[in-house]
DNA sequence: TAGATTGTTAATCGATTAACAATC
DNA sequence: TAGATTGTTAATCGATTAACAATC
């Protein structure tokens, strides 16, 4: 139950809807200099209403007549975003997902620093990708309270994910970004964001097939 | 605008559940016969009545006093989202993320079968990922015509994205499972599935800081 | 038969949009 | 000042849940 301005609870829609806001706040960004919710709304594809009450979760960012300063908005939700800070991340599972994760670059640029990869064989342990070496599972929960890690990105094969999510618990991850194709069970007060890639592709294809 | 049993229109956020619905079916198998919309809801953190209402678009697949019969449900299912039929689909962009995409096992499972490889630079052709080898953008369209090819997976970077995918749609591309980070300008009716990595670390970031 | 559980309609809840006073 | 546009409250819309007759 997370609260805004006012002490209102802001929607999970809500925020789930905050970083797309940023990317076009990022792509306006030398643009032009002001955006009112109505032209934003427009590139959007959202009503000005809902730019308005979204925005108005966080502060008070824009000004009657004006509309929003770009520069400025754009400082604001990455801030909210904690973009501006240091995030630390590691992901686990050196398969072939946690390998592009490794090498994925858009993480620099919203603050988001991998600190270790990890991996169940131990035949993997050392090998180099980028500049941050493959450790085995084994050194996991030490590493997570060592460097404070919040977050996690899991690419390891269903049958393991929970076992695995509940030591990323135990050691204090806060976040899970799971790409595991199942529903993690988690008791407490952890957040999940869940990459179902097969489940987008069939949604794809139910809709074109019926369309 | 996609309807179902009785012409009623099912919502877009009942098709986007279905492939869920599917996961629980293809893991109940061989646990139980069969299973009620209370039982189901509670394993998948739903009510029996959304349970009962999504699947009653479909069709009245269980039985009053007995419940769903999940080898019944899993292949109705199984034929709603086309998994049984082969679906065809080409990767864009042989980087980071194609090159995991194309090594990705989970698609046989689900009907999708891996047809084509594209990148922009030449240097690229002819090298074999798997059994597909990689070939250069110009010849994308008239593979997609030839292969009768549906659906695309684009993982190329966000300055490019519109122009290919502008690309895609002329040749007849239907859907588009889209990895780059932005909102693609699609006007007609293409079907597109978003899956921004950057935009679901950044709210797992908001949450986890704000908890 | 009695108990269980469906499919569907009605009630409720939450999210989106419309309206408008405030004000730059 | 007049026009534009905000932040917010009220109205609407859509999705979820509750209720229940039908029936296995």
């Amino acid at each position: 139950m997370i609260r805004g301005k006012d002490g209102t609870i802001i929607p999970r829609v809500v925020i789930e809807r905050l970083p797309r806001y940023y990317r076009y706040f990022d792509w306006l960004d030398g643009k032009v200099e002001k955006i009112s919710s109505k032209k934003l709304g427009e590139y959007m594809g959202a009503s000005a209403s809902q730019v308005r009450l979204d925005l108005s979760y966080f502060g008070d960012f824009g000004q009657q007549g004006y509309g929003y300063n770009i520069k400025k908005l754009k400082q604001e939700l990455a801030n909210i975003l904690n973009i501006n800070s240091e995030t630390s991340f590691i992901i686990v599972g050196a398969g072939n997902i946690g390998r592009a994760m490794t090498r994925y670059k858009a993480f620099a640029n919203t603050g988001f620093m991998l600190k270790g990869i990890f991996d169940i064989n131990p035949d993997l342990r050392g090998q180099k990708l980028g500049n941050v070496e493959i450790r085995h599972t084994d050194e996991m929960v030490q590493f997570i309270k060592d460097n404070h890690i919040d977050i996690a990105i899991l690419a390891i094969p269903k049958d393991e994910a929970n076992e695995v999510t509940k030591t990323l618990v135990d050691a204090g991850i806060k976040g899970i970004l799971n790409f595991a194709p199942l529903d993690l069970d988690v008791t407490n007060h952890i957040t999940i964001e869940n990459i179902h890639i097969i489940d987008k592709m069939l949604a794809l294809s139910f809709m074109i097939h019926r369309a």
